[in-house]
DNA sequence: AAACAATATTAGAATATCTTAATATACTAA
DNA sequence: TTAGTATATTAAGATATTCTAATATTGTTT
C-alpha cells in the first residue's frame, strides 16, 4: 500500500493542473498550443473571445506555469511550457474525439 | 483548416468532464476507482472525508455520468462508468507521478 | 513626439463551487 | 418493530471563478 499521503499530494497538484484545463476557453487554447507556438492574435481570431478575456486566460496560464511568453516586437508568442502537458492534451483529444 | 466550431465543442464537452476531475478529493477517489470497484465505506476510509461530502462528490459523478453506483445490502459499490476515463486517469498518474 | 497596433491589468458585479451541519433514506439485525 | 449501520439529501454561508468595461502598457511607424 504505497503512500496515501502522498497520493493526496500528488492529487492536489494535478487537481490544481487540472483546474486550468477545466475550461472550454483556456483548453481550447492549450489545444491551439499544442500544436505549436502561436501568437496572441491568431488564439484571439480562433478562440473569437474578447481581448482582455484571453489575455487574463493566458495570464493565469502563465502564472501556474502552464505556458510560455516571449515577445517579438508587438506581438507575444506563447507555447506549453511542459511537454508532458502538451503530450496529455493530445492524449485526450484522442481519447475523446468523438 | 478542419472544424473549427467541432472543436470548440469538443473541448467544452472535455472541460466539463475535467471540471470534475480538477477537484483534489474528486480526483483521489477517482484515483481509487481507476484501479477497480469501491465501496462509499471505503473510500471514506482512504480519504479521511467526512461522510456527507464524500456522498455530494459521488452523487455529482453520478449524475454526470463518470461512474456508475451499486447497492448490495447496506453498502453501495461504485465504478468508473467509461474505461476511457479510466484510462485517462492512469495515464495521468503515470505521468506526474513525481 | 504623436498616432497606432498588440497585449496586459484592474475593478466589480454575476454566478458557481465548496464545505459544514442537520436531517433523511435504505437496509440489516435483534 | 426498534435500534443500528451505511449512504444520501438539503440548506446556507463562505469563498472562488468568470466575464465585461475601462484603462494601462509596450512597441512600431511617421
Amino acid at each position: 500500500m504505497p503512500d496515501l499521503d502522498e497520493s493526496k499530494k500528488r492529487c492536489a497538484r494535478v487537481a490544481a493542473l487540472l483546474k486550468s484545463l477545466a475550461h472550454p476557453q483556456r483548453l481550447f487554447l492549450l489545444c491551439r498550443l499544442a500544436k505549436g507556438e502561436t501568437t496572441v492574435g491568431d488564439l484571439r481570431a480562433a478562440s473569437g473571445a474578447s481581448q482582455p478575456l484571453i489575455s487574463q486566460h493566458l495570464t493565469r496560464m502563465r502564472r501556474e506555469g502552464l505556458v510560455l511568453a516571449r515577445r517579438e516586437g508587438n506581438h507575444v508568442h506563447y507555447r506549453i511550457a511542459d511537454p508532458r502537458l502538451a503530450g496529455l492534451i493530445q492524449t485526450m483529444e484522442k481519447t475523446f474525439n468523438e
